[in-house]
DNA sequence: GTCTATACAGAGATAGAC
DNA sequence: GTCTATCTCTGTATAGAC
């Protein structure tokens, strides 16, 4: 809730769940217009219009499109964090590695906003002053980290590499050029591209 | 020479040396700032700034940013290509396409645009059309195409894959928001993470 | 809280003097 | 060809009626 000042209606009456409601629509929009056309080229008017309102009436959900975005970009973490825990059953720590990488491409297949925002995106100075978004950053990362630890204790991920660069390789996974290169060829389909981002993450390029 | 209207000046002439040298300054402003920015962020003005020339000069030597821009991508497509002719001595192909991805990622380090423009970036259109950049681009991939092929037949690489899907896997790494993040940890010095990009994009994270 | 209408700012592009 | 000054368009944000 980064609503702004107005007496937020009694919990749970029916105006509070429209306007919880609106707003859940509103981070819905902005997070996909977000992976569609990126923090720049998305307007406030495209997330407004996709919602159905008009752009004043945004404005008295989130204090400007920094916020807005922010507010996206934590629902996006708290998802990827949601999967990750459900990822957390018995199987070995590299297959939970591998699932989550998969899931990383298949959003990106989808033109999904990536967990991550890039080098020089504006985003950044926003992201950094959302808790919300960090706090939930921060789960994913302890999590992943420690099957990372378990997959080359168990053999299955080089060991004596620091965890945090294991960390790195797999995030940047989840905005990987590849993927578009390899989709905009137009002979692959989007399993195999998948499935050959999977493999030259984990197995490298080299032949054995 | 993407120059307007005006008369030429004669070949060599102290005029048209001058000219030429300014737009060379352009260019290579333009293609700094590119890579610093991005696209959307980086302002006309910006590069007229930073050549020392006001805005209105700039549109003299190019009708707009997209043509600069693209100009720009043309002359930093040209530079990887003379960098990719230069590798070819006689050295294993193997270790032609270590040097090309080592030099990719020194370049990002850098802060230099990359050879291909990301995914929703504004410059692919004015890219496919400018003639300049695609040759440049599409002589690069012919050479590298063929060193691959060789270190597959040298059984270097992983054979068996196509070619094509290898080339997007090296083009890829020009991009790879690897670098970004192991950069923002503060912990790893220029050269130690420009070979852990290396290792894992050819030898991958699974322990051997 | 939602709307229409509008203010304001930034950036691409142009006019016209020199 | 270079400059200063200006135009125009787009996009963020607000005002004010309902």
């Amino acid at each position: 809730m980064i609503a702004t000042t107005p007496p937020p209606a009694r919990e749970g009456s029916f105006k509070a769940r429209m306007h919880q409601q609106r707003e859940e629509a509103l981070v819905h929009a902005a997070s996909r217009l977000l992976g569609e056309k990126g923090f720049d080229a998305m307007t406030v008017d495209d997330v407004a219009y996709a919602v159905g309102i008009a752009k004043a009436s945004l404005y008295k959900h989130f204090p400007g499109k920094d916020e807005l975005c922010a507010a996206a970009m934590a629902h996006i973490a708290r998802r990827m964090d949601a999967f990750v825990r459900s990822l957390d059953d018995g199987r070995p720590a590299i297959e939970r590695l591998w699932a989550l990488v998969r899931r990383s491409l298949e959003l990106q297949l989808d033109d999904a906003m990536p967990l991550l925002p890039s080098r020089n995106s504006s985003l950044r100075e926003p992201l950094a002053a959302c808790e919300d978004y960090q706090s939930a950053l921060a789960a994913v990362n302890q999590r992943v980290l420690g099957w990372i630890a378990e997959a080359q204790a168990s053999g299955h991920l080089a060991a004596g590499w620091p965890a945090e660069v294991v960390l790195c390789a797999i995030h940047a996974r989840s905005a990987d050029p590849m993927l578009e290169l390899l989709q905009s060829t137009g002979r692959y389909a989007r399993e195999e591209i998948v499935e050959r981002v999977l493999v030259t993450c984990f197995d490298g390029l080299k032949a054995r």
